[in-house]
DNA sequence: CGTGCTGTTGAGAAGACTCAAACAGGGTGG
DNA sequence: CCACCCTGTTTGAGTCTTCTCAACAGCACG
């Protein structure tokens, strides 16, 4: 990791993610902040290649991250060895919308493939937050965000049969991305592994190939080259068994 | 239901869970918001039978809530009827730390015992909010659980065999009871049904019920007469396989 | 050309589910 | 006081889903 707190700001202005939520506020406020002579909110970047785990569980940061770049995932580890994906990050959201608040999670975060992320000031941020109640706003609006994608999860990991939770998970990663992005004919960008996958959807690479062979040969959709194209959308909706 | 704005901040002064984080900030807040003259934050009451639903998926509200009596659930149902339990709440709980927030929730939320629960003025918790630090901190201290009791729940159905998910339940909400109450030799308050188990921990009524069997032949614990009774927790820890 | 990582396939075992039936307890009405 | 009903729990038998273990193929990399 690395970090290079003077071109942040820079950097951030040109960034294509620059109106997601929380980038959309802290940029918004470092201007209008210059007008109300408030202390900007400091950032630096990181940097992280794949595998690699770029938060440890309980370690107290005076920063909260915001991912630039790639893929990444938070994660609980039991003492055993097993691994539960809590949450998938792509770029644009914060690891866990409980570090603006709170010095420490008790989840790590490894990035999935090479990644470069923003950390952003907790102090700073504090104090900024007086003065703006849109920043504030945005907070919130990330740690709903955060809630209700973790809810999402919790119904198919206690409901849905692996078939379900597969086609699931597709279908909403497709949702994400194409709520940022242009989702063209020769679909998205699709960088898991079967072992990420298994370890969202509480299931063994193993299972996850058959299942997604399935898919395959029912002709509902394809991975390859790292990117994942939807061939027939309504009958993995089907499968999904979500109205 | 019903409500009794007059006589709610007098109930709340004396009840037994003004210590709980919200609470205790509103409370102190009412009070040390009348130096500063900001307008004190509404509330009012509510009460239902067991099994009724009284809170339904993404119905407007300009309240929030917070349980008082009783024990509820918060969950999401599917079209097809089936239906998981995203978190249990007790006494002293927001049904969500979303609603703070956001005026509807994606999930609904249902009575499992007789309830009361208390209403809360969004708008005026937003007023007050300006004024008061401390119950800024309060709001994200109870969403941060919150999180923190998904992320948990979301591992043991992702990774636990029904055993270490019952195990890890029954051990949950004892530790939730003993953060607030003594435990006593003869147990504590347990009043769900093996569905309500069930529908927290992804499993049928009838696998529920095999398992609680092999705890009590284990001589692990003994539910009866609403209360459940843990009668080797060392035992039961091991089988919960939590560190 | 070996080595390691990822994905695929097969065979068998274990866990949890479904369906069905019986049982226990509490409340209600006769 | 008893018969009945309703809800919730228990038990059995059989099935299906998913896991485990093991082997192998493809590919990237040194």
């Amino acid at each position: 990791m690395h970090s290079d707190p003077a071109t942040a700001n820079a950097a951030c202005t040109s960034c294509a993610l620059r109106d997601s939520p929380v980038c959309a506020a802290l940029l918004n406020q470092s201007t209008s902040l210059q007008t109300r002579k408030a202390p900007p909110v400091r950032r630096s970047f990181g940097g992280a290649d794949a595998r690699e785990t770029i938060y440890f569980q309980d370690e107290a940061s005076e920063d909260a991250f915001i991912l630039c770049v790639g893929w990444a995932a938070r994660f609980a580890q039991f003492p055993d060895g097993r691994r539960q994906t809590l949450s998938l990050i792509l770029p644009g959201d914060p690891f866990s919308a409980r570090l603006f608040f709170t010095p420490a999670l008790h989840s790590s975060v490894r990035a999935l493939t090479p990644v470069r992320f923003n950390r952003v000031s907790r102090s700073d941020l504090k104090q900024a937050l007086a003065a703006s109640p849109e920043l504030l706003e945005a907070l919130f609006k990330a740690s709903t965000m955060e809630s209700d994608a973790s809810d999402a999860l919790l119904s198919d990991l206690g409901q849905c049969t692996s078939e379900e939770r597969l086609a699931r998970l597709v279908l909403r990663i497709r949702d994400r991305y194409a709520s940022r992005h242009v989702v063209r004919e020769s679909g998205f960008p699709f960088p898991l592994r079967h072992q990420d996958i298994a370890d969202i959807a509480g299931l063994t690479t193993v299972h996850v190939s058959r299942v997604l062979k399935t898919f395959r040969l029912a002709g509902l959709m394809e991975i390859s080259g790292g990117a994942l194209t939807i061939k027939d959308m309504k009958g993995l909706e089907r499968v999904a068994h979500r109205k």
